[in-house]
Formats: C-alpha cells, structure tokens, sequence
DNA sequence: TTGACAATACGAAGGCCTTCGTATATTCTC
DNA sequence: GAGAATATACGAAGGCCTTCGTATTGTCAA
C-alpha cells in the first residue's frame, strides 16, 4: 500500500532488472557508474525497512538473506502513476497523458506504437 | 528547481485555479469539504517557505500579502512527471505513456483525443 | 483611544527518510 | 583452532516536511 520512497525506488529498479539478490548484489549493482556510492549498510538497513513495509521479500533461509520484489514493476509504476494522478491532475489520468505525450519527443515508430495500443482499447470498448 | 512536495502541491493547486490569492483564501479553500482542516499558521508557515523557494511570489505591498503561483501548473505537471519518469520509468517517456494508456480508463471521445494530439505531433516530425 | 480582531514572524516538536558506525554472530582460510 | 572477512541487527544523527503555539504588530470600530 505505501508508495516506495527515492532510495527504495532506487533498490526496486535493481530488484526487478536482477531478480532475487542478496544486499551486496544490491549494493555493487546501485555502486556501479555513480560518483558517490552508498554504504553497504545502508542498503542493508533500507532492505529491512523495505521488508517490514512489505515492499520486498524476504527468504532468511540461508545466513546471507536473499530479497526480491514483493510488487511487479507494472503494478509499482501504476500506483505510482496514480498517485500523481491524485496529486498533481485533477484525477485526470487523460490529462496526464495529455500532457506527457505533449512533451514528449517520441519518434515515428514509438507514435505508432501509441496508436496500436489505442486501437485495441477502442476493440475493447 | 525543486520540486513541490505533497502540501505544497495541494497550495498550488488552488492557487492555479484561483489566481492571487491571500492565505486566509488558501486555508479556506483547502478546508472546503475536508474532514481534517489544516490550520491557518500552517498555511501561512508553508507559503513563507515556498517564498524562499520560489515555488510562489509574494505580493507584500499591502499588510495582507498576495501570493501566487510562480510557475504555470503545465510547467510544473510537466517537471513532475520527468521526475517520474526518471526515477521509476528508466527515463523512457514512452513506457510511461504506454503504461499510463493501458490502465486508464477512457472513453472513445478522450481516445480520438489522444489521437488528434498523435495526428498533429506526426506532421511536425 | 482602546479593545477586539486579524495578519505575519518565528521557534520548535514529531515524523519520516537516508545515512552510517558499531556490536555481534557466522563462515572461511591457513 | 585463530584470525580475517562477511553477515545481520540496531541505534542514532541530520535533514526535510508538516504541524501548530505563541509573540508581535497592524487595523478598525465603538
């Protein structure tokens, strides 16, 4: 139910491209190509808090814990995208489209891509 | 630069739909039809920081001061939604597009809509 | 003019987020 | 088996967000 944080988000991302990682997978992952990296005990202490808050799983079988995603990445940029939804349109979902597509620098194929979607939800209808 | 956090969104949003507008204007709109009203210093407190960070400008000629908005609500929506896209999208507009069209719930009018923006953005590529 | 009312300024509390240091336990290596 | 390396647990600090109480100042009416 709670929306990841920035860090969390952060661990998510490495999460679901990784798939079931230990806190040093995590934390070479979230290291690698960045200026400043965070501590290893941070990543551990964010991991635990993640887990109470259920955002990831957690198996302990093994001395070194191994965490994965309790959410799919579809379903986290849903919510999150609703939650922008709430807070910054009006509840509008057509208007942030609207406007993210307004902004957007999208090529031929990808506006295709668009209008192949819109076809299939219009079947729908 | 910033961008505006969940209270400071809800002051913004009333400021755009306002225009200048006084704190007492802006407690009173966000206690309309609310169960939990926020006080008034609260208010006041807020908008003194979103002086300093320009979120808002600050009309102090006149003892009661003015504020308003200091960016347009589509600049800002706009700023918001890179954000996402950033952090929870791996910087793809598109998949946020995608992702926003396949769970939304349009109707026919709103997705000719969409595709009248799709039609105009094609000729100027 | 004085008292009630309203406005701003300011400080501080409480909560969450992020960070890390330290303690403790386990495993590996020689 | 001893020491180094590695793991988790935990506490706490610092920062930002949100909230509000209080102090101070200005305004207006009787």
């Amino acid at each position: 139910m709670t929306r990841p944080t920035n860090a969390e988000l952060a661990i998510l991302n490495v999460l679901w491209r990784r798939g079931r990682s230990t806190v040093r997978d995590v934390h070479d992952a979230l290291g690698e190509g960045r200026q400043e990296p965070v501590g290893y005990t941070t990543i551990l202490k964010l991991l635990q808090i993640m887990t109470e808050k259920k955002l990831v799983k957690r198996d302990t079988r093994a001395r070194t814990h191994v965490y994965s995603a309790a959410l799919s990445e579809a379903t986290t940029r849903g919510h999150l995208l609703s939650d922008l939804v709430d807070r910054a349109f009006g509840g509008s979902s057509l208007a942030l489209v609207l406007q993210a597509l307004s902004t957007t620098r999208a090529t031929p194929a990808e506006l295709e891509q668009i209008r192949r979607l819109l076809d299939e939800r219009d079947g729908g209808q």
